[in-house]
DNA sequence: TCGCAAAGTCTGCATAGTCGACTTCGACAG
DNA sequence: CTGTCGAAGTCGACTATGCAGACTTTGCGA
């Protein structure tokens, strides 16, 4: 019953995988953090974190054939987020909603 | 305009001392986060987050003269987020919601 | 005056986050 | 064919954050 816990930006990442279903490609990733947390992050970045999540156990990826690289490059990896994966999130959600509670005022007015 | 990230654990310390209000004292996170995150944490933890918040102008301190220590001791510190701790706990809140967005379903029933 | 318990401090290592330069590959231009 | 361009992925090196446990300081009461 060791809790591992997730960290910020891979937490991040798993939601924007599972936001992005089936194109759940990595620059897909980078766009859905660009909208949602108006984050720029690098190739590099990204990599590094699914290999580590990966390794974690709570994500997986195949390599898609039929893909459209419009001009070549490497064959494109699909994620997937796994059932270890989907619980994770759901611990630190819950954690986070209840240490939110009583405070939504101060929260409140995003940017 | 350049962002800087807070971690998940900074995160975590952050809204337990706004949770605490008028008793933000270390041990009280402590607690707090036990109740919230079911998660056991060191005070050695405990201590360097509240040295690297401070450090990035996100929380402050004062020593507490009146607090009874029961048996002794170091004079307790009182802690207080600042608004820059505030804004940031804002920024990742909103982007959570964001990446949260559509996937109630999969991410309900907590544990 | 000894020793215990409460609160805080410090050192050191493990894990996560960040950057930038490099590799691969296919499509075209020449 | 071969060179170069842009897309996708890989890697090494470093910084920042998370984590544990041993140590110090302090005041009270046996």
């Amino acid at each position: 019953m060791s809790k591992k816990y997730i960290g910020e930006f891979e937490q991040m990442v798993l939601l924007a995988l599972l936001q992005l279903d089936e194109k759940a490609y990595a620059l897909g990733v980078r766009e859905q953090l660009k909208r949602c947390a108006g984050r720029e992050v690098t190739r590099g970045q990204l990599y590094r974190t699914f290999d580590r999540l990966e390794a974690k156990g709570l994500l997986m990826w195949e390599l898609e054939e039929s893909a459209i690289p419009e001009r070549g490059g490497h064959p494109m990896r699909r994620f997937q987020v796994t059932q270890a994966g989907i619980e994770s999130l759901q611990d630190s959600r819950s954690a986070l909603l209840k240490l939110w509670d009583g405070l939504e005022t101060l929260l409140e007015r995003p940017r």
